[in-house]
DNA sequence: AGCTAATGCGAACCGGGTTTACTTTTGAAC
DNA sequence: GTTCAAAAGTAAACCCGGTTCGCATTAGCT
């Protein structure tokens, strides 16, 4: 059957992730070549090609948070804005059921280097446009029909979303608990979302 | 004298980097090799990587936007906001001595490479951390310390900005006058600061 | 057991980028 | 103008991520 085989499949493909990750964590991401990954793992280069597109989705395949999903999936008479504070509010009790530890690991290994910095941002990118057509009504892949008022709020709010998920990560890896963590999270969410509902009116004038 | 020379130097440079830009334009980024710009001007692959340290930045080289310098030079009692409304409304007679048609041409190079756009991105989110260092007072390179707000407004401001110019670009390649263009682009950018400024409310609540 | 299709493999290749060791320019001092 | 040191240029070999190709192995199905 095909079942079993995509079993294996999976795991294989999970043996080598954890063999990458390990050796990531260990040196560095770039320090490491495709080529140790593959021989640690013992495939070849090409079967490690053939499940990870490229060496940096051995790190960041799956972080793709789906904002377009949670607003467009919005009740009626809710905002985005709402949908999204709700559903970044619940966030710790998503992130209890799984591993912490290797939450952790990525993170650090994702920050310790330039090129992956640089590829979560392209991933977000993809997500702020997959959100501006949501916001939009338009299907996913229209050229830009100039809605700028949905352009700048995806915008904006994968943005957001990202600098709260960062300090809620860090926080987590400086050793702060899941409770505590999520506390200053729902404190974060409400100032962001709030900002994004209120703006920002004259903050920052010079010389306060 | 040292200046004669630093005259060839940009010469040369200018050269390398106009023989890429037609190769580009022609056949599209990825489907020309360095080692045929290298050829077609003249030089040898390594001095051309002696003048731009990667292909990408023959041309991304000089797109960045300097938000930071505008806010940090803000008048007192300015805010953050009205410093950049002040200096995105005078973009256009920025633009107005420039080859307009140059830039249109490297506009269509970027927008036709997935790398080059993403290029872009990573060099915005350089502008964003910058930014959030000027918001928040504190040196360029300090870790990030926790300034939640700042951090916020940055990115937020980063994003505003890259929409309304991506419109005004737009719609110059487009055939628009920069007359026009440049009423397009003023009313994008107040509609997008006022969002900044004053939030978004309600809008886009499911079912309106 | 035997056939077919999927998967895995080594090896050669490609292109961006670096290193090395050598030659040419260059600019300035005499 | 000659000389000399530093700067800049070069070819060639190399490294690494990623692809292609032709062949071997395995798996699932009958």
């Amino acid at each position: 059957m095909a079942g079993v085989s995509k079993e294996k499949k999976a795991l294989r493909r999970e043996h080598i992730r954890n063999t990458a990750l390990a050796l990531f964590a260990e040196r560095g991401f770039e320090a490491v070549t495709v080529n140790e990954i593959a021989e640690a793992a013992g495939v070849a280069k090409v079967t490690l090609f053939n499940y990870f597109p490229s060496k940096e989705d051995l790190v960041l395949d799956g972080v793709k948070e789906d904002t377009a999903a949670v607003v467009a999936a919005r009740r009626p008479g809710q905002t985005p804005l709402d949908a999204l504070r709700e559903h970044y509010l619940a966030m710790p009790d998503g992130v209890a059921g799984l591993d912490v530890e290797a939450l952790m690991t990525r993170m650090r290994i994702i920050v310790g280097s330039a090129a992956l910095v640089a590829g979560v941002q392209r991933i977000q990118y993809l997500q702020r446009v997959e959100l501006a057509a949501v916001l939009s009504g338009r299907a996913a892949c229209d050229a830009h029909t100039d809605d700028l008022e949905a352009d700048l709020m995806a915008a904006q709010i994968v943005a957001t979303v990202q600098m709260v998920q960062q300090g809620f990560f860090q926080r987590l890896a400086a050793g702060v608990s899941l409770r505590e963590a999520g506390t200053s999270l729902a404190g974060d969410v409400r100032q962001a979302f709030d900002l994004l509902e209120h703006g920002y009116g004259r903050r920052y004038a010079q010389g306060d």
